[in-house]
DNA sequence: TACTATACGGAACGTGCGCCCCGTTTTGCC
DNA sequence: GGCAAAACGGGGCGCACGTTCCGTATAGTA
């Protein structure tokens, strides 16, 4: 099925890592609009080298998309599994936020078009809805959030908190996701 | 000061119309990375006569933004005047997020790069937030808005909530703008 | 109607960027 | 050390788009 893929070389290994190190760190800081040839020349390579590896631009933020999901799943999945329900809920709530204030590529691929994350990897999707789905009931189930917002509602928020961060001028941060954190909790 | 224009001749003063009006509705469809050889084809003209009549494509759509920033200004007038002071902040809350669902082109102009507003036009930013200071203090006053955020927090929310709308995937738009506009009353 | 300033259109130019090609270098194996 | 396969790098191609140029058309005036 998937061609079968040989190890590969010493060196193609070691340029693969840094080409994929670099890319997370400066599409973080500076978001997608970043040149390949930038990065190849940060990383240190040439552009040819990053297109070995990866076949086009897309590819390569997606890789590092996935990682990220990945990574946040598992601390969501963690936070399941130690707080309590609210203090879980919130807590994934304030990791999905300050992520948008800290990387700026994130915000770009799940804000911005050419990126479907459904059709890119639909199982990392799922994942990552199944996790928020189960800090959410439960958070839901003790009272600590209103009974009637769904997982997607929670997923457009945390966009839309991320956008807040990233583009919010001389707002206080704090105070404009106090504002969305309360108005998630149940009317009193 | 402003050198002085002379009248323009009738077909230059149909066709800046034209290319005003197609600008307005094709950048609200499709946002501002729409090229101007597009709307220059749709509004029936050379793409010559659309840099006679705006020097560059920023001033295209600044000559936009400016527009439809003073027609808000005036509904928040209005709102100020007429209705109580919660029903008027929350009714100027909706036609700012409600903009945002209907217009792609504002949503990228006050949340993307290149466009600073205050650089631009600080005449009418100053009258913007003047208009918003008076709806959110009135509100504040009755007890209908919490007493801690500020107007550069509100239009924060504000473009976050038009962020939401754009790119929100399956989250009810309703439901969503409810969780915010809850949040911002005071706590009970 | 004849004349001129004004405006028009669209071909052409410059730039930026994604992506590919191919001569050269490096790696791993005998 | 010698050799083939794998990987490298960076120049270059193609395209999209903002902007400009200039030969042509048209509005306004006498």
């Amino acid at each position: 099925m998937t061609g079968n893929t040989r190890p590969l070389r010493a060196d193609a290994r070691r340029n693969r890592a840094k080409v994929l190190q670099t890319a997370y760190e400066v599409f973080a800081a500076e978001g997608l609009a970043v040149p390949i040839d930038e990065i190849a020349r940060r990383a240190g390579v040439g552009a040819g080298t990053v297109y070995r590896h990866f076949p086009t631009k897309e590819a390569l933020y997606q890789a590092i998309v996935v990682d990220r999901v990945e990574h946040l799943v598992g601390q969501a999945r963690e936070l399941a599994a130690t707080a309590d329900p609210g203090e879980a809920f919130f807590g994934f709530f304030d990791l999905m936020t300050s992520a948008g204030a800290t990387d700026k590529g994130l915000v770009d691929a799940l804000a911005g078009e050419g990126f479907d994350i459904e059709a890119v990897m639909p199982e990392h999707e799922q994942a990552f809805k199944d996790a928020m789905r189960d800090l959410l009931v439960r958070a839901q189930a003790v009272g600590a959030v209103r009974a009637d917002v769904t997982v997607a509602d929670v997923k457009t928020l945390m966009v839309g908190c991320q956008a807040m961060q990233r583009y919010g001028g001389d707002a206080a941060p704090e105070r404009v996701l106090e504002v969305v954190r309360e108005g998630l909790r149940p009317a009193r």
